[in-house]
DNA sequence: CAGATAACCGGAGGCGCCTCCGTTTAAACT
DNA sequence: AGTTTAAACGGAGGCGCCTCCGGTTATCTG
């Protein structure tokens, strides 16, 4: 057989059984949830427990923990690059491009706390950190295109321009009111790009 | 800045009573071998009963693991300062230099596997990095100051290249010869400082 | 030297990690 | 439908982490 395998590039069901399948995505629904409320150090075991699916089952879908993190912080990653899309489709151009930053903010917010590991992960797998910057590059990107051609913004800000000053978000300290100056952040950003001059 | 802390923290013996001492002095002996053979990630359990006490001792002395990593080395490191005055008493100043860097590069070979453990604590104590590195430059700088003044080799090499050449051991990539390699560098160092020009 | 006391010791216990392997079951075959 | 089989399941078990606290002991005081 000429290896002719119908592979799905990227969300690749790797030919899984029906009922690993399940597991395998209740698992990382599951872990998703923990590892926002308590970080990447809550206990494997409560996470398959809650997944309905005894330890040897995670540890067979997922062999280190690392892996785990990994895939959930991937998913997350794609669903985030993925929302540019449809809030492209449902709101005005400026409109969706501010909602989008929004969500950036609540995706870098769940990341804090867990800084650390991410920094592993990221040295030991240096291909996730492109991949993962690549999609988000690639969302807001398009997000200013549109909006910027159908004159809804300015068009002489480069995609890396706000990348650079969204990413700064990550390194406001932390306090109660980080969400707060996170928003007044982007406020400001937008309106900047809205004074088309 | 008014970091006038009184307290010595190097062998500060912080009024122990003598059986604690005992057991701290032990335990830090014993953990110095164990990671040195089987890297950071060596039980505590063991090195508990190889030091012949109870874990709780190991604990109540070093809360976390990376308290014990963290004494560890910085008394290597101390002792690997202290190995320059001693070698410059007993040889010729050449020789004293070159024996010290071939220490220079034992110690730095028992770090290599634990540079992920080391490059966490680093960034969680930046002191502990300064101080180090403070320790090491003036070891080297004794050690080139008198080789020089006596005539043994040249005077137009400052500290921080020697340093600088040396700290590119560490990069030298894993490999069953990389001792040599390491060995032959010194060398050739060492060559090039005797060439008085 | 005896008694008091504060410092220290050590291991049991609870929890999580990860592996191993006997049992179950989806899916391919007849 | 019945049989086969390889994939998947899951939990027991061994180990290490870390905490907690009753027992031990160095040191001080009379």
């Amino acid at each position: 057989m000429a290896s002719a395998e119908p592979k799905t590039a990227s969300t690749a069901s790797t030919k899984l059984r029906a009922d690993a399948r399940r597991n395998r995505d209740k698992l990382i629904e599951v872990a998703a949830a923990a590892f926002a409320e308590n970080g990447v150090e809550t206990s494997l075991e409560d996470i398959a427990r809650q997944a309905g699916v005894g330890i040897g089952t995670l540890y067979r879908h997922f062999p280190t923990r690392e892996h785990l993190v990994e895939v959930v912080y991937r998913r997350e990653l794609e669903s985030l690059a993925a929302a540019a899309t449809e809030l492209a489709g449902k709101y005005p151009p400026d409109l969706a491009l501010e909602e989008w930053t929004r969500r950036f903010v609540g995706y870098i917010a769940a990341k804090r706390g867990m800084a650390n590991s991410l920094r592993i992960l990221m040295t030991s797998n240096s291909s996730l950190f492109a991949e993962g910057s690549g999609l988000i590059r690639g969302a807001l990107e398009g997000l200013l295109k549109t909006a910027g051609e159908e004159g809804y913004i300015r068009t002489d800000i480069e995609t890396t321009d706000l990348l650079q000053a969204l990413s700064s978000i990550y390194s406001i300290p932390d306090s109660p009111e980080w969400r707060e100056r996170a928003y007044r952040l982007i406020g400001l950003l937008m309106d900047g790009l809205r004074a088309k001059k």
